[in-house]
DNA sequence: TTGCTCCTCACGTCACGTGAGGTGGC
DNA sequence: TTGCTCCTCACGTCACGTGAGGTGGC
């Protein structure tokens, strides 16, 4: 009758709360009916609710908890209580948003990764060609441990300048022979811009002319690829330098799983000139 | 013995991840101990296991969910189907972004008003004051109707074209005497912008002399402050004109309660030249 | 009788955290 | 015996949503 009194469903239509939340709110004691009838226990709402259903609906879309929202409107004293909790909850949004940009940026780097490693999939002629290498910035680590090992160097490097790295992780190889147990290699991985840290060496690396295959399947079979590029450095009559590279487009951890038969190396060979 | 089995208390040393929390993936298949044993129930992990809780704190610290995870750390196989994961989830955290930058905004508003309502009840003489109006672009509704009525005129200003406003509500009041039913009033609000909307005007509203009081309380006790400021005017010798302004400083469903003995409202009656 | 609105439980969600209560080996 | 690590339930969280099963008046 009364043109101020709201059955449920239509107290939802005003509001835009649902029927089931506007039950849960009552039983919360956030927002109560302004009469409830004894008989058929059906509960009504009057225009004072809907007042406090318009604030309780637009402290929620600013992501305030119910007990914040109840606390606030239960005192409407303190003004300076008020500004305080609206202040830290815009400091806690900020804080939420700066760590998703942190996300967006982590996903546009793992991204940009896969969508490299499908590209070099896509390029790989699987042949041993000949190119030329720029200079690059690296920072790295040297180590004289086993070839197994290099996942504890990369890690380290990974660490120490993470967010400053530009490409696929590589290996310099500067023993002429195969060594298992001694070897002496370095880790390395191109960064943007000179970022020093403890503990690895950051250096622009020459580039220059070279021989490069792109070995597909897992590392132990990496041997018959360095057989074929020999071979054919051999054919063509270069003299092949050292520090040997392997360039990792894709392997174990760097993308997020490990099919051992669809991993990508690269070897590059130096040409001596 | 081996180095590279680890008890709970060790593994969730080397991963980061709660005993708890690595019992919960057991239970959900998402990151298996590599052997139980059998008379102790105790868990033991190996480095592939190590491995996998890499890649699962990477996918987590990224907010896939642990569904999600399942599946992507099921298809090893699906190159394409990662990349469109990863691209939805980039998606999914910008446009929570852009809702938290909205809701960023609006706590700014709320926060300026607050402070703005302080501010005004902090400068405010509580005495009539001579002062000159600029010249400022509101955006209103003209209407004829009862005085209570001048909510719903706001609403649909704001409706409108709520985020240019910049500035307290208030209200022209056109007729000469009081009058309860038949009101002619305009509910403005200050707009930083020209923003045309379907069924609001649009306008610069002349500024000039006036005279100005600001009254502390609920809205029927207005009277009183009005009976003082035509005195004053009077008193003054000044000829005021129309239209009336009243401008709610503080009062309901600005900010968020109604305390109505708090409520500040601004009279100012322009000076006739 | 059918349809509509309303009611009250009870359970599920998501990724764990928090006890409670107990075991086994040093 | 005390301390330590490990175990398995069972329940709580947050803001509701989803039924199930029932009522009362047109």
């Amino acid at each position: 009758m009364n043109s101020s009194s709201f059955s449920v469903g239509e107290f939802s239509k005003v509001t835009g709360l649902s029927v089931k939340t506007l039950h849960f709110y009552h039983e919360q004691g956030l927002l109560l009916p302004s009469h409830i009838d004894p008989s058929s226990g059906y509960r009504y709402y009057d225009d004072a609710a809907a007042e406090r259903a318009r604030i309780i609906v637009a402290l929620r879309d600013m992501e305030f908890s119910l007990p914040d929202i109840q606390e606030i409107l239960s005192q409407a004293e303190d003004d300076a209580d008020l500004l305080n909790r609206l202040e830290l909850q815009k400091v806690r949004i900020a804080q939420r948003m700066s760590r998703e940009r942190e996300i967006v940026r982590a996903l546009e780097q793992v991204i940009a990764g896969e969508r490299a490693a499908r590209e070099a999939i896509a390029a790989a002629s699987f042949r041993v060609e000949e190119k030329t290498l720029p200079e690059i910035l690296i920072a790295s680590v040297r180590m004289r441990a086993k070839y197994s090992d290099c996942g504890k160097g990369f890690a380290r490097v990974a660490k120490a300048v993470g967010r400053y790295i530009c490409g696929k992780p590589f290996c310099l190889y500067y023993d002429a022979e195969y060594k298992e147990e001694d070897a002496d290699f370095e880790t390395c991985f191109p960064i943007r811009k000179d970022a020093r840290a403890e503990g690895v060496s950051v250096r622009a690396l020459s580039g220059g002319p070279c021989y490069s295959l792109v070995h597909r399947g897992p590392y132990p079979q990496l041997g018959r690829s360095y057989q074929r590029i020999l071979r054919a450095a051999d054919e063509r009559g270069a003299q092949v330098a050292l520090p040997t590279r392997e360039v990792y487009l894709k392997g174990p951890g760097m993308i997020f799983r490990g099919n051992p038969k669809k991993y990508l190396t690269e070897i590059q060979l130096p040409i001596a000139s």
